[in-house]
DNA sequence: CGTTTCACCGTAAGCGGTTACATCACCGTA
DNA sequence: TACGGTGATGTAACCGCTTACGGTGAAACG
C-alpha cells in the first residue's frame, strides 16, 4: 500500500498537496493536480483509514447495534437478509461500511449490550463512527431512547425513537393491519379475531389499533377476548389459537400480527380439524418466505424489507453530513392475497 | 471520551506509562498501575481505535465480505441470520467487530466485488482489518482463490480454498447427501432420482458424490436420467421434477441437494397429483425454517448454521493472532427425519 | 565504595493522514 | 515603483496511541 508521502516523493510535491488533491480538488492547479491524480492511480493508492479517522475524527463506518442472544436466545428478525441487503448497498453508494458491533466481549472489551447503551456509544466514538443502526431486538424500547437521547446520530428500526439527532423507520403497522382486517370484513366475516405481539412492542400496538379501526369502520363489534397477546412466535400462535378455538364462540377470521403467529394458528385450527379458508380465515404480517410454502398459503400483509435498510441507510446518511434531525420513516405496506381467507 | 493523556496528567505519569498498564501490565509497578487502572475507570477510558490500529497496523475487526447483488437479484443465503450470530458471538468473545464491506460505492471508492478481489484486499489493509471471512455466493470460487492467495488471512464458507493464511469451513456435504441417500434406500425405493445444485458449485458436488455413493453401496443401480441439475432455486426444483416426472420409469424417491428446491419438487409432485410421501419420497438439505413448515415436513439433512460462523470466527482469530495457516474445518450434519418421506 | 544489574518510567519518534498558517510569485493598481 | 490581493504550495502541528531507547535510583555485587 502506497502512502501519501510516497506519491508527494514521487510528484514533488509536499503531502499537503496530495492530501488537497482528495479532499479540496478546486484548490490545487489542474496540472500538479493531474500529476497527483496519475502517480496515485499508478501506484493504486488509497488514503489509510485508520490515520484519516484519527485526523478527521470521522470514520467510513456506520454502526449495527444488533443484540442477539438476549432474553430469548431463539430469537430471529424475520427479514435480517433483505434489511441487510437494502442497508448495505445504500450505504456503500456513499462509500460507507456497516460494522456489526460486538456485545460482550473478553477482559479488555468491557462488554456492550442493549441493557448498557453507554457501551455502544462508547464504541461509536472510538471507533469514530458516523452514526448507529438500532435493529429491533423485542421490546427494548427503554434503551433506544438512551441511544437516542446520547447524542449520536441513530435512527431505530421499528422503534419510535426521539432525540436531538435520531429517528426512526417503521412500517406502515396501523395501515396494514386495517387493509387485512377490512380484508376479512369485505369476505363477510363478523367474527374476526386478533392474535397480537408482545405488549410493549410498538408494531404489535399499532396492529392491534388497525384491528380495531378496520373492525370500527365495518360496523363489527369488538370484543375483547378476541384479542389474544402472542409474542411473535409460532407457538405463541398455536396457543392463542387454541385459546380462541375454546371459545363459546369461535372466531370466523383471524388476522395474526405475524406469519410465525399465523403459521402457529394455522397448525392448532388443522389440529382441531378445522379447514382453512373454509372453516376459518387467516391473514398473517410480513410476508416472509414461509407465508408462500405453507398450505394454504398465507394471505399476509407484505413489508417493504430492502426498503427498511434503504431508508435506514439514508436516514443515517444525512444525519452525519447534515446536522439535526430527520424526519421519522413510515414505509408503505401491502396485502398479498393467497389462499388462507378463501375467496 | 478521556484520552490517554488526560489519564497521564491526573496520574502523574506519562502516556507511555499508560498506554503501558494495558499493554504490557507487567512491566509497570503494582501501585502506579491500580492508580492507572482506577482513573482510567473512573474516567471511563478507552482507547481510541483509530489511534491505536494506526500505530499497531492492527485494529479489533474483521471484514465480511458477502456479494449480494451479483447475478442474482433475488439471491438469498439461505441461514445467513444463524452463520451471522455465531460469527459474531464467537469474534466478540476475542473483542472483534465484523465490518461489513461494501461493495461498488461512489467516486470517491473504487469498486470492490467478487469480480475485484484486489479491491477488497486493499480495503482490509486500509481499514487494518485482522482477515476476512468470504461468504459464498453462488459459484465464484475462482475469486475466492485470489483472496486465498492474496495473503491476508481469511477463511471462505463452502468453498475449498488453499493459501499462505487461507482455510475454509464446510458442512460434510458427501457424508450428507450419502446419510439421506441411504435413508431412501432403506425405505425400500430402488428408483432414487437427485436434483442437484449448480454444476460450478463444490457443496453440490460433494453432495452428488454422497448420492452416488449410497447407491452404490446399496447396490442400487445408478441411472444418468436421475441426477437432473436445479440451481439450489425452489423453481428449479420444479422444473426439475417435472423433468423426472416425464420420464418412462419416474424416480418413487428424490433426494434434493437443497430445501428450497425440494420445496419446489413437492410443488411439482403435488400438481401432478401425486401424494407425498404415499407416491414420492422426498429429502431435502439444510434444514431451514421452510423444512418444517411445509406439509408434510420435509425429511431433511440439516447443517449446523451457528456452528458455522463460530468456527468461522474461531479460525480467522487463530490465524491472526498466529501466523501460518489453519486447518480446514467439516462440520458434521445430522438427518432430521420429518413426513415427506413416510416411515 | 565503585560498579553492575534491574525494575521502573519518561522522552520522543513514529503511524499516515488533515489543515491552519506562512510563504512566495505574480498580478493589477495607485 | 510600491503595494495589497490572489492563487498555489510548503511547513509544521496535531489527532491519540505504541514502543524503542535511554535515564534514574536502589539493590546487589565484588
Amino acid at each position: 500500500m502506497a502512502t501519501g508521502r510516497e506519491i508527494a516523493q514521487l510528484c514533488g510535491v509536499s503531502v499537503a498537496t496530495v492530501s488537497r488533491v482528495f479532499n479540496q480538488p478546486e484548490t490545487v492547479n489542474e496540472e500538479t493536480r493531474d500529476r497527483v491524480l496519475r502517480v496515485a492511480k499508478e501506484l493504486d493508492y488509497r488514503p489509510n483509514e485508520s490515520a484519516r479517522a484519527l485526523s478527521t475524527k470521522q470514520s467510513t463506518m456506520i454502526g449495527l447495534v444488533w443484540d442477539t442472544d438476549h432474553r430469548r436466545p431463539g430469537w430471529r428478525h424475520p427479514y435480517l437478509q433483505d434489511l441487510l441487503i437494502g442497508l448495505k448497498s445504500a450505504l456503500s453508494a456513499h462509500g460507507y461500511h456497516l460494522l456489526m458491533l460486538a456485545t460482550g466481549g473478553d477482559a479488555r472489551e468491557v462488554g456492550a449490550s442493549l441493557a448498557d447503551p453507554v457501551g455502544y456509544v462508547n464504541m461509536t466514538r472510538r471507533h469514530h463512527l458516523g452514526g448507529l443502526v438500532l435493529i429491533d431486538s423485542g421490546s427494548d424500547a427503554e434503551a433506544f431512547e438512551a441511544f437516542a437521547q446520547s447524542g449520536v446520530p441513530c435512527v431505530a428500526l421499528d422503534v419510535a425513537v426521539d432525540g436531538p439527532r435520531a429517528t426512526y423507520v417503521t412500517s406502515d403497522n396501523e395501515g396494514g393491519a386495517q387493509s387485512a382486517t377490512r380484508h376479512l370484513a369485505g369476505l363477510g366475516h363478523s367474527r374476526i379475531a386478533t392474535i397480537t405481539g408482545p405488549p410493549g412492542n410498538q408494531p404489535a400496538q399499532a396492529r392491534v389499533s388497525g384491528y380495531r379501526k378496520a373492525l370500527r369502520d365495518a360496523g363489527l363489534q369488538q370484543r375483547d377476548e378476541y384479542v389474544v397477546a402472542g409474542d411473535f412466535y409460532r407457538t405463541s400462535g398455536t396457543v392463542a389459537m387454541q385459546r380462541l378455538l375454546a371459545l363459546d364462540e369461535p372466531p370466523t377470521a383471524v388476522f395474526a400480527a405475524s406469519d410465525e403467529m399465523a403459521v402457529g394458528a394455522l397448525l392448532a385450527a388443522r389440529a382441531a380439524g378445522l379447514r382453512v379458508p373454509e372453516d376459518l380465515a387467516l391473514v398473517g404480517f410480513d410476508d416472509i418466505e414461509i407465508a408462500s410454502v405453507v398450505d394454504p398459503a398465507l394471505t399476509t400483509v407484505a413489508q417493504d424489507k430492502p426498503g427498511f435498510g434503504v431508508a435506514a441507510a439514508k436516514a443515517i446518511m444525512a444525519m452525519v453530513t447534515g446536522a439535526g434531525r430527520e424526519e421519522p420513516v413510515i414505509l408503505p405496506t401491502r396485502l398479498v392475497v393467497r389462499d388462507s381467507c378463501g375467496s
